[in-house]
DNA sequence: CGGCAGTATTAAAACGTGTCAACAGGTTCG
DNA sequence: CGAACCTGTTGACACGTTTTAATACTGCCG
């Protein structure tokens, strides 16, 4: 086993690599040479298009030969080099999943979603992390531009699509997921604005007076269009919009909570706060337990996603309840179904409506 | 845009692909065929090859030649076709995580160790859920040979490792996580057997006389270690095994610790409950507080991973905690050293210890 | 002015698979 | 009995990049 293959080998022309394997029928002694499509055609006897396409179109080769080769393939360990087979195909049986945060639970589960749908045609998923960074979410895109993936799932970490239509005049399909848009894409999103209003209408209905929204950057649009409907639910109850005052962190996660709930100890505590998902909710929520201030009595708290963690955190958390499954799931079959038939797709614009789950924390 | 290259395209022979690319300096009306490498060549004026080392080794090519390139390169659009250039070098700049459960945060963390490290060489992770399933676990090392990774980080689901060994044999290095092994191969872990004696220790000093040990399947090394950890605890405090019962679920989540304390409540509540994962105890502690048994109270309750949840739970979580982010560092750094040098490296087992953090559930 | 030592660039040969036109052998039909 | 058809199989080529040995260019010294 020495040699493994390092990185400049130089001169290794006149292997014999065809004895190497057949030899190794003992197998450990193999080596580290691989078994090609050819290697398998000789030991069954016929040319390396038959392999091909027992791999690829097992109907259409006897059922006979079709054993042979399988058996061929078993004795000499083969497995396909997805690369050459890509490059040959143009294309690769893979999909981008580009999320915001693989530490959050909601695209946890999003993610469960779109594995059930892809491995089912026995596609791969390739899980990105932008971590919120256009930056990062730049680079990941780029890298599955290189791997010639099929199609992008993408939660865009800001505004700017232009990279999205990049990659689709490269013929690679794009859905975005938890996030509307325009005309000419598919999307899989879930009411955003609708879902601040419900969130915010509660916390009014519960007497609140002055309220504060607890977000990641307003660049992100969920954390805009949610902030939007928590004003629509202001304006309805004919109370001004300074009643609710902005709380922006740079990470929506439990750190940021925590930050998010300094500030505002700080500054002089609200009746209410709204969250922009469950992690900021719960650390804020661990952050206010830390201080001594009491919830719900002295603050409410409600979170947004609804992740499992929520209805058993100290205080359970009310929250705003989303498909999220589903979202991944949906998604993934519009992907698909685009990237099978591009010509006769006709881009569609799903949405999902949320649910308000009222728990201890605002009660 | 039409036609974006549908399976079987049957005839497409006589495409003028130069023309086609060249003409559409106007941006837009480009469509789908690739730039490649050739193209850009032409368009700067020199050899593919040269386009090839400004990509690859900048310094050996003039710095006036080298700026022509990369305006072409932007003009063209041009992103480098990863599957050719994996097929060329026998390897993509690519390694396989492959965890037991992407919902776990003990693995999220985990994978941002890996990825932190990896980043830094530019290379890419993928990133697999076996969800503790053997079966899915060898699907996924098929792609991942198939994709011709440098190397694989793996947290087994169970103890047969001769998938691993044939990965090794092609070449593609190994290293271990969470899990230690016999002798020929790297792995990093933290000493499972003295976290569950540390445990078990604590509900002992705090005065346990029948315990409960909740757990996914014991074929899962990690649960069988802890469990074995547990008994020696016993053992060290003279009492028989027998006071310790198992409380095998299937699934080391959330639901699956709900399903543990159904069957406790029905067979008779222990005084103390030690779980082998956070999500367990949080099912357990939430499962438990609804059939309105007081933690720590009636029963004591510990969990194992110290995930950042349990310390924002209902009533915070008692736990074991791992230096997980180190885990996924450490691993990905052995890693990458075996596959640089795999002839001059020495295989290393590395093994933390973990550390007991008592909070209200077992105060 | 010839030759020399660099440096910069090129041409051509792989890498392992998928595709497709062509073909062999067999069967059915007129 | 030959023609038309069908099924299985074949060979050769193309995919886009990397790499290596060879070549062109540039000053520079003898």
């Amino acid at each position: 086993m020495r040699e493994h293959r390092a990185n400049p080998p130089s001169e290794r022309s006149d292997r014999p690599r065809h004895e190497a394997v057949r030899g190794a029928s003992e197998k450990g002694e193999r080596g580290v040479s691989t078994v090609g499509i050819k290697d398998v055609a000789q030991r069954a006897g016929v040319s390396p298009g038959t392999v091909s396409n027992v791999l690829n179109r097992p109907e259409r080769v006897a059922a006979t030969t079709r054993a042979r080769v399988q058996q061929a393939i078993r004795e000499l360990g083969f497995v396909r080099n997805g690369s050459a087979a890509t490059l040959r195909a143009g294309q690769s049986r893979a999909i981008g999943l580009v999320v915001l945060d693989v530490g959050n639970p909601f695209f946890v589960e999003v993610a469960r979603g779109v594995e059930d749908v892809v491995s089912d045609r026995d596609h791969a998923v390739i899980l990105c992390n932008s971590g919120e960074s256009p930056g990062r979410e730049a680079r990941n895109l780029r890298v599955l531009a290189e791997q010639r993936v099929r199609g992008v799932l993408i939660t865009p970490a800001d505004e700017d699509l232009s990279h999205l239509e990049d990659l689709r005049e490269r013929g690679i399909a794009v859905v975005l997921v938890d996030h509307s848009a325009a005309g000419d894409v598919c999307s899989v999103s879930v009411d955003d604005v609708a879902g601040g209003d419900l969130a915010v209408t509660h916390l009014l209905d519960r007497g609140a007076e002055r309220l504060a929204y607890v977000t990641g950057p307003l660049g992100i649009r969920q954390c805009a269009e949610r902030r939007k409907g928590a004003r629509r639910a202001l304006r309805t109850a004919g109370l001004p919009a300074r009643v609710l005052e902005d709380v922006v962190v740079p990470e929506m996660n439990a750190g940021g909570g925590a930050l998010a709930a300094e500030k505002l100890l700080a500054g002089g505590l609200p009746d209410a706060i709204f969250c922009a998902n469950d992690l900021l909710a719960l650390g804020v929520l661990r952050a206010l337990a830390q201080a001594g201030v009491r919830v719900p009595d002295d603050v409410a708290l409600i979170g947004y996603d609804d992740i499992e963690f929520s209805s058993a955190a100290a205080v359970p958390l009310s929250s705003i309840r989303q498909p999220t499954y589903q979202l991944g799931k949906i998604a993934t079959e519009l992907l698909l179904e685009e990237c099978d038939d591009p010509s006769g797709h006709a881009h569609q614009q799903i949405m999902f409506h949320p649910e308000l789950v009222i728990r201890e924390s605002s009660r």
